[in-house]
DNA sequence: CTTTCACTTGACACCGTGTCAATTGACATG
DNA sequence: CATGTCAATTGACACGGTGTCAAGTGAAAG
């Protein structure tokens, strides 16, 4: 029946969700997916063709429960360049921590396999455009730096934004999420906005 | 003899060098790294207990050729805050690309290897250990933004010159070198200096 | 002439992914 | 009740890459 078999791969994509944010995306295997999700390794294949399918799956399954799509777009409706740059950096750089751990499962994948390397390349592509739409919203309002080219500010935003730096951030440097956001908002303002329409920090 | 045996090993250290130079730090196996060199791939592991020690040697065998230690010791000797930080970024967002293969392989290693993840994390603390220096220097001169707490601005400092970054900003965005350099510049500059001490930009 | 030592050859164990074939057991339909 | 379907199981196996082991080669040094 359909049903059951719409139910065995959520709870594979449950399986794969749990163990990859218990670990933060360390060494998960088809096996413990397996395990975790209560079947067999082989029948896990009978769902998803690759592990690399599987940890895409995965992605798209969080992104959807997390309503992502939802809170880059509300995001967008913020008035005001600066205000919307603020915002889109709050519905991003906190949604970086609810997926860390796939997010890191997926960049190791990134190296060895192709699939993997597209899927999180499609991925980093949308948040760019939400960059370029914070930007473009900033320049239009005659707030970002009259100096900056609007490609480098998107580079720059986009950079700055990275899971990578997510990571170093919070992991290396020990910084709590709230100083995370407020670093990369200084960062972001300090080296992106007009003097003039920068607030005060 | 031994001078065989250290000849053997620079061809080792030499053919690993060139393999990951060219092909970015993608899937170098030590077959390879063998016929390189022109040698067994048994006789590899006569000289490197593993591949993980293998790339870390390979990276101390590339700090000492290439003198990364001269050329950030050197930086430190600029003297004023403001000049001093740019050549801390010229000397090691320069050194970047030069490394960039090794660095790539030792990176991807990080998530299994428990040697390669202390190595390269050494590494980094080498690199923080610069950062925080060149933003003493700024400090003690009052050209480091008054509301910034060192802390968090050498943090921000050693993030923006990560290797992620490098790799990001000229690799996905298509900046060029000289790009890469200016637009770490202008971000730290910026981010982390008073406006007074500010060049324009 | 013999010892030593770097290196070679070839076989093998281990791990994780992915494949295949045969089987089981539930449920639906004639 | 018999039959077919379909998800899932079990167990075996191929592959690729790392690392190990044992026996053998060949040249230089005493």
């Amino acid at each position: 029946m359909s049903s059951d078999n719409l139910e065995t791969r959520s709870r594979i994509l449950n399986a794969t969700w749990k163990l990859l944010e218990v670990d933060q995306g360390h060494g998960v295997r088809m096996s413990d997916i397996a395990k975790q999700a209560g079947i067999s390794r082989q029948a896990v294949y009978l769902h998803f063709p690759t592990r690399s399918e599987l940890l895409i799956a995965t992605t798209r399954y969080l992104d959807d429960i997390k309503g992502i799509d939802e809170r880059l777009a509300l995001s967008r409706e913020t008035a005001g360049g600066v205000d919307r740059l603020d915002a889109f950096i709050d519905a991003w750089g906190n949604y970086i921590p609810e997926i860390y751990g796939i997010a890191r499962a997926l960049l190791a994948m990134k190296d060895t396999d192709q699939a993997a390397d597209l899927a999180w390349n499609d991925r980093m592509q949308a948040v760019r455009h939400g960059c370029v739409a914070a930007i473009n919203a900033a320049n239009n309002d005659g707030s970002l730096a009259r100096d900056l080219p609007v490609k480098q500010a998107t580079d720059i935003l986009w950079t700055l934004l990275s899971v990578r730096n997510w990571e170093q951030l919070t992991q290396e440097c020990g910084q709590s999420q709230a100083q995370y956001i407020e670093t990369i908002k200084r960062t972001a303002h300090r080296t992106l906005l007009d003097d003039r329409a920068r607030p005060a920090s």
